[in-house]
DNA sequence: TCAGCCGCTCTTGTATACAAAAGCGTCCGC
DNA sequence: GCGGACGCTTTTGTATACAAGAGCGGCTGA
């Protein structure tokens, strides 16, 4: 039920890219079309285009003999990805600065207040935080007017990683976050590109760093 | 017949995107799945395929009610797109400099050789130095060893816009794009990943340079 | 003459049927 | 007992048939 379009294909990709997280589709199990066609109730042409999607951003691999499997990421893969966000989102921070408009910029502000909010009470509102932390970004990547930087960043935004991360963070380190935030929300009202794209690389830097710190495995 | 995989939607794909590059569908004209399917001479299936990715790499755009057009670039996103690629094979560059094997380092000279040979004789062969600088740009991300770099890049590497700006190029302006490869090779060479960054965005950059001083309509 | 509505056609979305090829187990020969 | 090749099974790739929805034109009524 999820989200829900009402194309079989688009259910078909929210369905089997939830399992991937999820982990109920761990790393090297294939993805039989058939099988998950018979999972979500679709038959295998929305299917198939759902995987060729999830193939294309890398939650899938094809064997050499044609046959996908669920994509293993190891740290490089998530250094690599969040390097690659730092660079792509400061990007788009530093247009953004550029194109605002007023209404955008109040979008902005109210988007991280919600933020702030949701770390105000005593026991602090993670999924909110998330919910809002995405629209934040995803307001700053709306601004930045790029169609292709849209959907690079698409593909880079890997919800798993954000959770991850996100469960670990001490209310402390979501709190750096959202004031992280004003600061970029400053850059912004400045009309300042590079103060916009630092502050955004730095941002991302630290959520790395934040998330190795909590990674089990270093 | 062109480099035919014996994938009937790899045929479509690069048909249709022919199609596009060729300026036979200008901007604007609407891709219909069957008449496509004749013209390539296989199914709407792999058409189907075919176009959904050439929307996702912005070959295409959809209209409101989910037909498929021909998409138009301006001015701003030819900017647009050199801006990523400078990012991007930087970053590549980047990488390949700390990653680059002895082999891979001679196949790049190797390549950037044949390149100062395609322009030696008395007429310059653009169409060997095309062919070859896109070979050295190639080895330069499978060396950066990221799938994902490599991917992106796939959708930004845009053959007209290539293909414009060097028939436009004075034999000068081909030579001083194999003397930057030089310097990077140099950079790599000295495993020097910030000297190669730089070196790749300044490449880049000024190809955009040279493209905006060649582009008719400033 | 023009606005608005109705119905037809054309296009896309989905399901199913069929073809081809890859993997895997087995069986044979040595 | 082991290597290799054959053939069966499973899975993907392509074609076609069918359903649903969007756009467009014509028609009607003022």
């Amino acid at each position: 039920m999820t989200t829900a379009s009402d194309k079989a294909s688009e259910r078909a990709y929210a369905e089997i890219r939830g399992l991937i997280l999820a982990g109920d589709a761990s790393p090297g199990t294939p993805l039989r079309e058939e099988a998950l066609a018979d999972i979500v109730g679709v038959s295998r042409t929305p299917v198939r285009e759902a995987l060729k999607r999830l193939e294309a951003e890398h939650y899938a691999i094809r064997t050499p003999g044609g046959r996908l499997v669920v994509a293993a990421w190891d740290v490089d893969d998530v250094a690599e990805i969040f390097a690659l966000r730092a660079m792509l989102e400061g990007h788009a921070a530093a247009r953004a600065a550029r194109r605002l408009s007023p209404d955008g910029l109040s979008a902005l502000k109210a988007c991280n207040q919600a933020l702030h909010d949701a770390l105000a009470a005593d026991e602090p509102d993670v999924a909110r935080f998330l919910a809002e932390n995405r629209r934040f970004h995803d307001l700053v990547i709306g601004a930045s007017a790029s169609a292709r930087l849209a959907t690079m960043l698409a593909s880079l935004v890997e919800q798993p990683i954000v959770r991850r991360t996100a469960t670990r963070y001490a209310r402390d380190d979501l709190m750096r976050s959202a004031n992280e935030h004003d600061q970029l929300i400053q850059a912004f009202a400045a009309r300042d590109a590079d103060w916009a794209r630092a502050v955004m690389a730095a941002h991302i830097h630290r959520a790395l760093h934040a998330f190795r710190a909590a990674s089990p495995s270093k």
